[in-house]
DNA sequence: AAGGACGTAAAC
DNA sequence: GTTTACGTCCTT
């Protein structure tokens, strides 16, 4: 096991009560991001790669939101077996969608506020360059463009939660 | 520097 | 699947 290791032990344990005849998936709420890119998960830890589980056949199409971290397949003694400790690994960076080529950390997309005024207009003003140009712009109307989002990124301060709130996921 | 085009993450 | 619109790159 790798340094990487270390961000696998879990907090919360979960039992698998009824049989559903499906392929099922125990997870886990943990402090660090799952991000699932076809057959591989990757792990994300401070918006680096920290490592990647691959080759999970059984778990092909499977579909995860950001903090929840694959604990054990259930029902699947293949992919019961592939998820172990011998199945992580460190991860190729670069091939890493969260990190960018120059190997630095990658950008989370912000998201708009939501109460600033701009966040609150309803309606497109169909008349400013974003409006006019929405068919090849993708931008959203001028008046309507969140105070937070016009600042540069990265300026404002940001708490980090290391302690998230236990798994909820039931099954 | 500003405006537009593009790719695509995130939401629906 | 469709829609919205952020971040980045390109053009002017
Ligand atoms: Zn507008
Ligand atoms: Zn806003």
């Amino acid at each position: 096991m790798t340094e990487a290791g270390r961000w696998w032990k879990h907090t919360h344990t979960h039992t698998h009560t009824k049989d559903c005849g499906e392929t099922c998936v125990q997870v886990c709420v943990i402090s660090f991001l799952v991000r699932v890119s076809a057959m591989i998960v990757w792990l994300v830890c401070d918006n680096i790669c920290v490592g990647t589980f691959s080759a999970i056949p059984a778990l092909g199409g499977i579909s995860l939101p950001p903090g929840v971290i694959v604990m054990t397949a259930l029902h699947s003694p293949a992919a019961s077996a592939a998820v172990t400790d011998s199945a992580f690994q460190i991860a190729n960076l670069a091939d890493c969608p969260q990190n960018n080529s120059s190997g630095n950390p990658a950008k989370k997309k912000r998201k708009r506020c939501g109460v600033c005024a701009p966040c609150r207009r309803l309606i497109n003003c169909g008349v400013c360059s974003s409006c006019r140009n929405r068919k090849t712009g993708h931008q959203i109307c001028k008046f309507r463009k969140c105070e937070e989002l016009k600042k540069k990124a990265g300026s404002s301060l940001e708490v980090r939660h290391h302690t998230l709130p236990p798994c909820t996921q039931k099954h």
